[in-house]
DNA sequence: ACGAAAAATTGACTTTTGTCAGTTTTTTGC
DNA sequence: GCAAAAAACTGACAAAAGTCAATTTTTCGT
């Protein structure tokens, strides 16, 4: 086993994810005083950032790679919510509800992410209206997403729920802004089937399926999408 | 047709439902304010409050009845995501996130309820921050609830979400508190279809199953929990 | 209470999706 | 780069849930 974590050090303003964050909506000072709180660990692929029904200590931002958020169902199936990418700030709603966190999070590749603990963040979105502001908004939207996953969850069927899916990770997958190659999802099969809501059996032909419409391309386990046009069709939107 | 409806005046302070209401987060002037600013309507069963895609002009509140909140599916299938009874508030997400309504409210008994203009209920939400707080904790609180609902759906079979459904709707029934009898339901099959994300004949041959195990009894389209504890094994929960 | 209209119900059948078991390929840590 | 482990894949089959059509019952407005 390869060493579990390493700490490092980031200033939020020199953070290349800093622009892409809810925290762009502090000024310079607030910034600067949770630059000065937070902590910066380098965590390894498989690494647990925290645990669906525990208690919240702070919130992580994400400053470098990919986490797959997740709850589990009764029989310890993962339903993936959401794939987290650089920028993503997480554990903040647990947090504001006093509540235990509803999800839990696990890093998807190696991995650079701040924590910034519970005071410091709750004393920041008292002083920052605008911070404040930002969040709710963020919250709120995201009712709004999830409402709509949920329907497409109970209405459409597992092809169409899998064309959108991929389509919605071209974008998680896409701003890797640097390389200019085309865009690669890199997930395992069954962490994409408990995305999608199905079993990895079914997920496999589905994919076998886009194949030969020559929606997408595979190359072991990673996916490029090569016609989204085509992908958007089969999602059946509207 | 009966007439659409009328127009009639309570106040906040007096109001029956404020207490459960996020509205209890406020002081009595900041009530009095809102109190004075609102116009109350009574609405006939069935009647839409706002239409998914719409833009908000302000926020309802319940002061009697029940009301379904749901979603379209792409072929005009409901998704309904909450019954709204007496205290809920609705509109106020897509007002915050400064976006359509991402859901439709539709009456499903006779209702009354008031109407608060957005003005009001921005400079409400950025005057008091115990209200702010009570609303950023509800949100917070609702994706958490959101993400278990899309779990569900994804993973259980729709016997075992049907019976959670039932003992969630036995909480949405049950405090009509001036009424002593037992707690009846009273949703179309088909309302009841569009919350567990079933067809309707799948829905009533697994009621049929539930009223064969007598967790259950049924009067015309009422509901009757009689086995709660039955329910709840059949629910599978852990 | 009456009669249309809406809703609930039932049965037969189809489709979709999941499960299981086994094989092949890829990934991973050293 | 190698070997073990993990993941990906395939086929056959089973189960769950949806669809369609027809009938009965309930609800609703008058």
């Amino acid at each position: 086993m390869r060493s579990k974590m390493q700490h490092t050090s980031i200033a939020c303003a020199a953070c290349r994810s800093q622009a892409k964050s809810l925290f762009n909506a502090l000024n310079n000072g607030q910034l600067t005083n949770i630059s000065e709180s937070k902590s910066c660990t380098v965590y390894r692929k498989g690494q647990i950032l925290f645990h669906e029904g525990t208690r919240p200590l702070g919130v992580f931002c994400i400053n470098q790679g990919k986490v797959k958020i997740y709850k589990l169902g009764y029989d310890g199936k993962e339903q993936i919510t959401t794939i987290a990418r650089e920028g993503g700030l997480l554990g903040y709603k647990a947090l504001i509800a006093e509540d235990t966190y509803s999800v839990s999070a696990e890093t998807l590749e190696d991995c650079t992410i701040c924590f910034l603990p519970k005071s410091s963040f709750l004393q920041t979105l008292q002083e920052s209206s605008s911070f404040n502001e930002r969040i709710m908004k963020q919250v709120c939207h995201e009712l709004g997403v999830m409402t709509e996953n949920l329907t497409n969850q109970a209405q459409r069927p597992v092809r169409e729920r899998l064309a959108i899916t991929l389509l919605k990770l071209r974008d998680t997958y896409g701003l890797d802004a640097h390389e200019d190659g085309p865009i690669e999802i890199n997930l395992t099969r069954d962490d994409l089937a408990n995305m999608v809501g199905t079993a990895t059996e079914t997920l496999i032909r589905l994919l076998h399926e886009f194949k030969k419409d020559e929606y997408i391309t595979t190359k072991g386990r990673k996916i490029r999408i090569e016609d989204p046009t085509g992908l958007s069709q089969a999602a059946n939107l509207y």
